[in-house]
DNA sequence: AAGTGGTCTAGACCACTCC
DNA sequence: GAGTGGTCTAGACCACTTA
């Protein structure tokens, strides 16, 4: 059986695959240059540049120039997250999206919000608490602060007919950020607004968001018990 | 002030980005086609496309052929959470790992487990419990559930020197799987393996692996206390 | 049917890094 | 200094989708 031309990118990046897990290429080793797998593939090196460095975008591959491209020793598995609206995650699964603004307020906030923030300890932000809703059941808490000097517009918004994630998604779009994933064990507060048991563990995303460098925003969810949250590689 | 040329595809991706932050481009609304942005920017078409692909890959920009390419209307943030070696992520810390193997049976699965791994009623599996500490310290608890039929060379393997978590990605490399994060209330089992208090709240991933689409291994992670995740965008 | 993005090519030059 | 991957070009054809 001889081998039939690889032309695409896809089908370079497949055969790569099975190379390395038919431990043809081994974790560690170097593979062929661009240019001689081009020339046994049978296609341009453009071709194998691309499957290759895709390969290393994903972590399996270790390229440098000069060095070549070797098999990645420990391989990271690189899982990709989607984080949505909450209002098309909640209607996504059919449910009546609704959210009720709990408090808003300009205060002070707590040291470890301006840590995070790094505002003057003088400066006051905006404070907004929201509850989310998914077909009348408590879904997710949301505890947030915003630096109204690099979001002016904040001021002028009350958020009852749009909630805070989808006002800043809307008007501020495109930032920068940074995402911490982590559990807690229920306070009372959060117990009994988000209708559960005290000393259960929730779900927690916390999320800081920058533009131009500055931070605009700082907030905590807080989700239901049982929440979870899935992806594929 | 006149605007220099912009030939190189970072250079073309940031303009992108800019004028979608300066609501030149408004989220719904298409933008000018490749090779209409090739002209403006003075580079070659395929330098904006690979500028544009990226940034649909991100979820920032919707591509379709025919109808042209259009800045998202709900973004979603897409985060990239880099998994690590357990071993690499304790020892990135700077401290000292150490796994304990804590049961080793060949047993029937329980439903939810057998209902993951798509295994017949009858079939037996080889279960591995683990502890790994890092400088001593319970770190995280691995309840894992292995294939022997898909990894028959697992059968031999006592996994005295080597952690179930490394042997796997040495030999069983690169393969697909799906993860799941979630949040749980630790049971005195757990609490006890932990070394924590019963009813905290504790980080949990379920990850299912599968290569040639058969399901290697099912795996729960119950982390530590205070255990975070953190990525980037 | 036509227009858009998706891809491939052959060649060239550049940037980085190891020797 | 030399060799590798990184990128850009100009052109071409293809695949998909919408009008």
């Amino acid at each position: 059986m001889t081998a039939a031309a690889i032309r695409n990118w896809l089908a370079v990046q497949d055969e790569v695959r099975r190379r390395i897990a038919a431990r043809v290429w081994r974790p560690g080793e170097f593979i062929p240059h661009e240019a001689d797998l081009a020339r046994e593939f049978g296609c341009a090196r453009a071709t194998v540049n691309r499957a290759l460095r895709e390969l290393a975008d994903e972590g399996i591959l270790d390229r440098r120039r000069k060095a070549g491209t070797r098999v990645a020793a420990n391989p990271v598995r690189r899982a990709r997250l989607d984080i949505p609206l909450i209002r098309d995650e909640i209607e996504g699964r059919g449910l009546a999206f609704r959210h009720t603004l709990l408090c808003r307020e300009t205060a002070l906030p707590p040291p470890e919000v301006r840590a995070r923030m790094g505002t003057p300890a003088e400066a006051r932000l905006l404070h907004l608490q929201t509850l989310y809703t998914a077909g009348g059941a408590p879904y997710v808490f949301e505890d947030r602060w915003i630096n109204p000097e690099v979001v002016p517009a904040v001021t002028a918004e009350t958020f009852a007919a749009i909630s805070p994630n989808e006002w800043l998604v809307r008007e501020v779009p495109f930032e920068a950020g940074d995402f911490t994933f982590s559990a807690i064990t229920s306070t009372p507060a959060e117990a009994s607004v988000l209708g559960c048991a005290e000393g259960v563990g929730l779900f927690v995303l916390d999320r800081t968001t920058r533009r131009a460098g500055r931070i605009i925003t700082s907030v905590r969810l807080v989700f239901h018990p049982g929440y979870r949250m899935h992806t594929e590689i």
